[in-house]
This record gives structure tokens, sequence and C-alpha cells, in this order.
DNA sequence: CATCATGTTATAAT
DNA sequence: CATTATAACATGAT
């Protein structure tokens, strides 16, 4: 399910578990989960530290423990973080699970899209801090958002807000929520945008991720029917703008919904 | 049984 | 080389 607000909301489950010692880490090691890094290794240089905190950028969330050691979960498809009482039983698809003193960190994904990344050592890891600008970092410009519609010019305006190279956190359901504020067609092509809807797709870009954040990202609560949100995931969805069907389909190889009267092609 | 799913990446093609 | 398109991944819901 995960983009950038919902992978906030996931991050803080964990939460619970700040400044508790891991007992010991129990590992489904064959699954696809662990294909970045190695399962049994992950194991022994995790058990015995205290988890200390947690961050996320875009997607990915880093979790720092004691002494030195960092560990990047992304949640694919339908990975999903939460506490769970510390006697707990791990099910079929908990595939990393820490038990600590007072809590389990559980770590579900059925799909196993999800993956994890060890790094040992006192400092945020390279491959972390070289991470492009997050949405509501200060550095992500009008500047940035016009390279990127440079550089992928003959990209859909829908692919290119999945990039999470250039638009770290943004997924399927944010970007269309984005191009429907915009007015802008999800098929139009980067390089057709200038001028006012360059502006225009900057400042929703940035809105569209403050506002998932305050509704979702806090405490997973329901977006209003005035945001594209609800009616989107559906066929005979109305817009809540126009009051006309929206439309459905495969665009950049992702479902998307827009609402035609709103969002035209020249 | 077939289709679809809030994501990423390896590979091929341009 | 840089950019773009597509298939594949594993499982569950409809």
């Amino acid at each position: 399910m995960p983009e950038l607000a919902e992978v906030e909301y996931y991050r803080k489950q964990w939460d619970t578990g700040v400044g508790e010692r891991i007992r010991a880490v129990a590992v489904h090691p064959d699954k696809r989960i662990f294909r970045e890094c190695n399962a049994a290794q992950l194991v022994t240089e995790l058990e015995g530290r205290s988890l200390c905190g947690s961050l996320t950028h875009g997607k990915q969330m880093l979790f720092e423990f004691s002494d030195g050691a960092w560990l990047r979960l992304r949640l694919g498809m339908t990975g999903n973080l939460s506490a769970a009482n510390k006697d707990y039983e791990p099910s079929k698809h908990d595939h990393l699970v820490f038990e600590c003193d007072s809590v389990a960190l559980v770590f579900n994904d059925s799909r196993q899209f999800g993956s994890c990344r060890l790094h040992i050592g006192k400092e945020l890891p390279s491959w972390w801090s070289s991470l492009p600008p997050q949405i509501l970092d200060p550095r992500f410009t009008l500047e940035h958002c016009r390279e990127a519609l440079r550089r992928r010019s003959r990209s859909p305006l829908k692919s290119i807000l999945l990039d999470q190279s250039w638009f770290p956190g943004i997924g399927n359901w944010m970007a269309d929520e984005i191009l429907w504020r915009t007015a802008l067609h999800p098929a139009l092509l980067g390089g057709s945008i200038r001028g006012s809807a360059l502006k225009s797709f900057f400042n929703k870009t940035i809105e569209v991720a403050r506002d998932a954040l305050e509704v979702i990202g806090t405490d997973w609560g329901t977006p209003p029917t005035s945001w594209l949100f609800p009616h989107r995931w559906n066929d005979g969805g109305i817009c809540p703008s126009t009051g006309e069907p929206l439309v459905r389909e495969t665009i950049g190889g992702r479902t998307t919904c827009y609402c035609p009267t709103l969002q035209t092609l020249p």
C-alpha cells in the first residue's frame, strides 16, 4: 500500500520499540525481502542491540540501532510494520520480527516486493545521505521540477511523478491526485509543461505531499471527499470537482484515474 | 480460471 | 551514454 504518508505511518508503529533491547530476531531467511542482504548476518548483527530511532525518505525507512548499525526497509506493494505483544508468534508473512523486552516489532509483506539493507558503521550510510531532496525539503524547488521534466521530456507526466529519483515517495494515488489538482492530463509529455502549468505542477506536488502526511501519515485518517483519492479506486467514480464520470486507463504502465473534462489533451 | 493490485528493477530498445 | 518501455517478481482479492 505504501506511499510517503503510509510509510511515515508505518515507521511510527515501531516507535514503541525505541530504547528497547532486541533479545532475538526471527526471520524467514529464504524469502524475497532478503534478496539484497544476508538474513543470517542481519540476525547476528542486530541481536543484542537496541533500537535508537528511525527516519523516512520517500518510501524508504531507516532504523538506527545502538553501536552503529542501520537497517533500511522498503515496503514494496504490500509491506507493513506493526507492534505486537512480546511473545508474538510470527505468522506466514511476518518475515522479520524483532523480539524486544516488552514488544515485538513485525515486518509483514505477503507479496515480498519489500526489501532490507543493512549497514554497519557509526555514521549515516552514504547511500542514505546522498538521496535526492524530499518533496517537503527546501531543496525541492521549482528548478528541480523543471529539470525533472526536461530530463524526462518524452515521458508522460504520470511516469515522471512515479520516478523515485526525482519525486521520492510519490506513488500511484498521489500522482493521480497531483495531476487532477493541477488539471493536467496524465499522458501529457514532460517536455510540454512550462510557465504557469509548471508552477502549478510544482505547488500541487508539495501540497499533496503535505496533505497526505497530515491526514494519513499521522493516524491513517480518512481523506476528505473533496480529494480525488476516495473516488479513484473503482470504475464508476465521479469527479468531485466537475461532477463528471472519472476515467481509468493504463498510462505509464499503471492504472491511472483522471477527469477527462478537467484534464484535457491539446 | 482470469484479472488486477498504493512498487522496483533488470533488460532491451531507442 | 542517456532515456524510455516492458516483463518479472509472489501472493491475495475479486
